[in-house]
DNA sequence: AAGTCGGGGAC
DNA sequence: GTCCCAGACTT
């Protein structure tokens, strides 16, 4: 469909897809990203995989001033791909913690460590290798592949996908996969020289950061816009369409933040370690107790100091968390049990320091909260 | 194809 | 409040 169209014989649809490919897009994009689009980012002026690879999986669903908080810090504890499969998993949540999205740190561990054993140090450089690595799936193996060795294969994420259904006037759900893989051709037909991969790959993410974003796009100052069928159409804001949103589940817990004086006067606290699945996976949290474990706990003395709950909102789920302080001293750590805790939690938990404690990957709701808990709990 | 997985920036 | 971000993985 792509060469036909190139030819330049118009079908006469008002298809973006059957219309003739755009007349140097990638080398307008290529121009205007020189003179503006982003630079000096800590992962650009690189090719070295580790690198990139690193910022790629950190700024999966995840805005670039957010990744500028962790990526400084996480590649200084492990500046290259030894050192992070060397590393326990847990250092390497304890630096992950509070970016989301905690299976990228997991699959992140996983693959340092397969590329060490599978690859001998060294990340393949085609994207079909590198997609099958764990946390690497398709956009971010074109994303490295294009940036460090100038493979010719397009990147279509969240960026993409809009500058290019904008440009083409492309209405259709790209969450389905018969538009996606039309997209995907027509991303595919634009790629340019080898030479060109990496700062046209720059060129169309940054566009889509910068410019073509979702709401008041800079139209005007658009290195594309002289074939923009959505500008020539009014339809700008009206692409990409939208998926249907998602419905959130409410969940409620007790957050049991139980600290204990010990004969020498030191204050530890119970915390437990979420499963390899699930929210938070891998984190450490106080226990969090359902309405059965709560009636459980509140079997027991010590009493408890209950706060109001407060709200955390997660992608499919509101979530009230109603935190729980107590306090005790003297004699032996109590165990889970008298803690109230069951099963798996009571399995999971581990007393610490407070300064053990502030080292671990906490979640960002409890981390924001915690030191006016210890100190409320250390109080008097 | 649909559901699961965080947290925050920008509006 | 809203939307969505350099998506991957599981079911």
């Amino acid at each position: 469909m792509a060469s036909g169209a190139a030819t330049g014989v118009d079908s006469g649809s008002d298809s973006g897809l059957e219309a003739p490919l755009p007349d140097d897009f990638a080398g307008r994009l290529v121009r205007w990203q020189r003179l503006h689009g982003r630079h000096g980012l800590p992962w650009q002026g690189t090719r070295d995989p580790y690198r990139v690879w690193l910022s790629e999986i950190m700024l999966q669903q995840t805005q670039v001033a957010t990744v500028l908080d962790y990526y400084p810090r996480f590649l200084a504890r492990f500046p290259d791909v030894a050192a992070l499969a060397q590393a326990p998993l847990d250092d390497v949540l304890a630096l992950w913690a509070g970016l989301g999205y905690y299976s990228r740190a997991r699959n992140l561990h996983g693959c340092a460590r397969r590329v060490m054993a599978d690859w001998g140090g060294v990340f393949p450089a085609r994207a079909a290798d590198l997609v099958t690595l764990p946390g690497i799936g398709v956009s971010t193996a074109a994303a490295i592949a294009a940036f460090c060795h100038g493979e010719r294969i397009s990147i279509l994420d969240g960026n993409v996908q809009r500058v290019l259904a904008r440009h083409r006037g492309l209405d259709e759900d790209f969450s389905r996969a018969a538009p996606r893989r039309e997209l995907q051709r027509l991303a595919d037909a634009l790629v340019p020289h080898a030479s060109e991969m990496p700062v046209y790959t720059q060129a169309l993410m940054d566009l889509g950061a910068t410019r073509c974003t979702p709401r008041q796009a800079a139209c005007d100052v658009c290195p594309v816009r002289r074939d923009c069928i959505a500008l020539a159409q009014g339809r700008v804001h009206e692409l990409p369409r939208k998926a249907r949103a998602t419905v959130q589940k409410v969940w409620a817990h007790a957050l049991l933040l139980h600290a204990h004086c010990d004969c020498a006067g030191l204050w530890h606290v119970a915390l437990v370690q979420r499963p390899a699945t699930g929210v938070w996976s891998g984190l450490w949290t106080p226990p969090l107790l359902d309405e059965a474990q709560q009636a459980q706990r509140r079997a027991h003395a010590p009493p408890i100091r209950a706060h109001e709950a407060f709200l955390h909102v997660l992608t499919h789920r509101r979530w009230f968390l109603t935190p729980w302080l107590c306090a005790t001293r003297g004699g032996d750590l109590p165990d889970a049990v008298a803690l109230g805790l069951d099963g798996d939690q009571a399995a999971a938990m581990r007393w610490w320091t407070l300064d053990q404690a502030a080292g671990l990957a906490l979640p960002a709701p409890v981390r924001a909260r915690w030191l006016g808990w210890m100190e409320e709990l250390t109080a008097a």
